[in-house]
RNA sequence: GCUCCCGUAGUUCAAUGGAUAGAACAAGAGUUUCCUAAACUUUAGAUACAGGUUCGAUUCCUGUCGGGAGCACCA
């Protein structure tokens, strides 16, 4: 049970007391530490409700409390009641701590089964710095619901036969290099798209070849899946690699592809239970006109008026598209891995598209809890939208070659002497550790305009300042002379600075599973900067091996407890803690 | 035209309807015979505008202004 758990209980039965009901009391980390570490405003809802005096019930609450081994409480304000944790209450909760694999965090998602569709890169195209945010957030959104218990199955879904493979087609067959394919196999399937798609603005002709080029693959035509298999397995390599230096795994990479099998008949389901039909030669599906428009998914409003806007299953030409593919996926998700909840996190002008889909799969019959987790869009220097077809965007594989290469020069300066394997090796967590937390440290939905410098940076609130605190730590660990058995160790708490470390060791448990509320990794990131920062005024305020006992086996507990729940929480945001640096 | 997202210190970002709106960078002033100064201590600085709901609003509602995105055969 956390600190706040166990307030919540006392104060609920003290509120019973007072109303002579049931009430679901309220209390919150306190906003300001000088008011306290929790704080309630239940007196202040409830005097609304009885029409009394909120200072006058809040004393009659605190009557009824009985918290005298846990914390202080008073009254201020015009009705709050603060919680002040007694330093003894903080001393043996993080004592539990320490003997607790877990740092005190449930499990509330046992039983429940969750697939998170992240990353999902186009094939035969290089992925860009727009892609590292699905990629980040939607690891660490893994690691977290596992670490609470969830079932997660992580599926890549990648965009292995879409619309581009047409012009790939095209462009293998015209203006392929061979040679070069052998020497750099994604760079030559690169310029090819290029230059087809390129060709295709302005020519029609070519983009209709490049249709049909599409439609014989999907039809099956035995050469063009060669070609395509080809190209499948030389990226699926480049992608490997940058997944394996992000450190990001998945369970599953069913691009679309895999659902290719499952479009036809899902439109001939859809058509058949009334839930499609056709238009202009298309197969849609439409809104049941719904009493109001602007809640329906199907419904835009343009200048005439409402209008239906129809998710398109099958186009005029006999192809497939998203929508189809996407609600076959769906279908698999629930029917073959009994998925409780399927999460996408996916960019925010993706919203109607998922919208969509999600009402075309409940009519449907396939029900789950989805959610469209969106971001913000990563914006290039004009403040436009960094679109996946513009062309010259800044290669994801550019940016963390050089977010390493930034950070292995900080380490030559800094601390000289490490042995070139390892300074090399710290170079790559410390690099991909700030790029990782530059992503997961800010609101998911906020947008931003790309810089180097913003993305690189390693010093301020940084992933190098988190992993620089644990380094700290597990220095006085290498200089210990002594055994030292966290399990048996006693914590007391006197200054200040160890008793605000013992606060927020003790509000990991309690930070956590707030993180999924609304899947914000945000709120672990700036968890773990004030955590660090509290250890570093601790730090250097209070000497730990040149203590005398049995202070200094206190403070060795603190830091052991600090290192746990830092390694674990950066953890959770992937990223990685050197031992030195 | 309609729908959605956004507007907070000089800059980049925080803030479950709560009290005196938090950090970091940049700027100013300090700290190292002491466990890694990639650190610590400290000064100054902000809610686009106008209404409304509320005991209480950055947060909820309405409007205005400003930025971005989406709206039938791309994904």
């Amino acid at each position: 049970m956390t600190l706040l758990q166990n307030l919540e209980s006392h104060l609920a039965s003290a509120l019973q007391s007072v109303t002579g009901e049931p009430t679901q009391p309220n209390i919150a980390p306190a906003a300001d530490l000088r008011f306290g570490d929790y704080q309630s405003n239940s007196a202040m809802v409830l005097a609304k409700r009885l029409k009394t005096n909120p200072r006058a019930l809040a004393q009659s609450i605190l009557d009824n409390l009985a918290i005298d081994d846990l914390a202080t409480a008073k009254i201020d304000g015009p009705g709050f009641i603060n919680f002040t944790i007694l330093p003894q209450a903080y001393a043996s909760f993080t004592k539990n701590l320490l003997a607790d694999p877990r740092l005190g965090v449930p499990q509330p998602g046992l039983n429940t089964r969750i697939v998170i569709d992240f990353s999902a890169p186009n094939v035969a195209k290089p992925m860009h710095v727009g892609h590292i945010r699905s990629t980040i957030i939607g690891d660490s959104l893994c690691r977290i619901a596992r670490f609470l218990g969830y079932n997660v199955i992580a599926d890549n879904h990648i965009g292995d036969w879409g619309t581009q493979f047409g012009m790939i087609l095209h462009g293998w067959k015209t203006i392929l290099d061979h040679n070069a394919l052998s020497q750099d196999p994604i760079k030559e399937l690169v310029r090819v798209y290029r230059i087809i798609n390129a060709s295709t603005k302005d020519d029609p002709a070519t983009l209709e070849t490049c249709k049909n080029e599409l439609v014989k693959l999907q039809a099956g035509d035995p050469e063009n899946l060669a070609i395509w298999q080809q190209c499948i397995d030389v990226s699926k390599l480049g992608l490997e690699k940058i997944y394996s230096i992000l450190d990001v795994k998945f369970d599953h990479w069913l691009g679309e592809s895999f659902y290719n099998d499952m479009l036809a008949p899902l439109v001939d389901d859809f058509i058949e239970k009334v839930l499609a039909r056709e238009s202009n030669g298309a197969i849609c599906i439409f809104s049941d006109d719904s009493k109001d428009p602007s809640q329906d998914p199907f419904k835009v409003h343009r200048e005439d008026g409402w209008q239906d806007n129809p998710a398109i299953i099958r186009k005029a030409d006999g192809g497939f598209l998203y929508a189809t593919t996407d609600l076959a996926t769906i279908q698999y998700r629930i029917d073959t891995w009994n998925a409780d909840q399927i999460w996408y996190i996916v960019g925010i002008p993706q919203q109607l598209h998922f919208r969509q889909i999600f009402e075309a799969a409940n009519r449907w019959g396939k029900s789950a809890n989805f959610r469209h987790i969106a971001f913000g869009s990563i914006l290039g220097e004009d403040r436009k939208l960094m679109k996946t077809r513009s062309g010259d965007n800044v290669g994801l594989t550019d940016v963390l070659e050089e977010a390493i290469d930034r950070a292995a020069k900080i380490i030559a300066e800094k601390n000289p002497t490490l042995p070139p394997d390892e300074a090399a090796q710290i170079a790559q967590t410390v690099g991909i550790g700030a790029v990782k937390f530059a992503e997961l440290s800010q609101n998911r939905l906020t947008d931003y305009v790309f810089a180097w410098d913003r993305m690189l940076a390693l010093q301020g609130d940084t992933a190098p300042y988190l992993q620089y605190s644990n380094v700290r730590i597990r220095s006085i660990f290498r200089k210990l002379d002594t055994d030292f058995d966290p399990t048996t160790a006693t914590i007391s708490l006197e200054k200040n600075e160890e008793i605000h470390l013992a606060r927020l060791l003790a509000r990991f448990s309690e930070i956590l599973p707030q993180v999924l509320e609304d899947f914000r990794p945000n709120i672990l990131a700036n968890y773990l900067l004030e955590l660090a920062r509290a250890f570093h005024s601790f730090f250097e305020a209070c000497p730990v091996l040149k203590s005398d006992e049995p202070l200094k086996s206190s403070r060795l507990a603190l830091c052991h407890l600090t290192s746990r729940t830092l390694e674990t929480g950066l953890g959770l945001l992937g990223i990685k803690c050197p031992e030195r640096m």
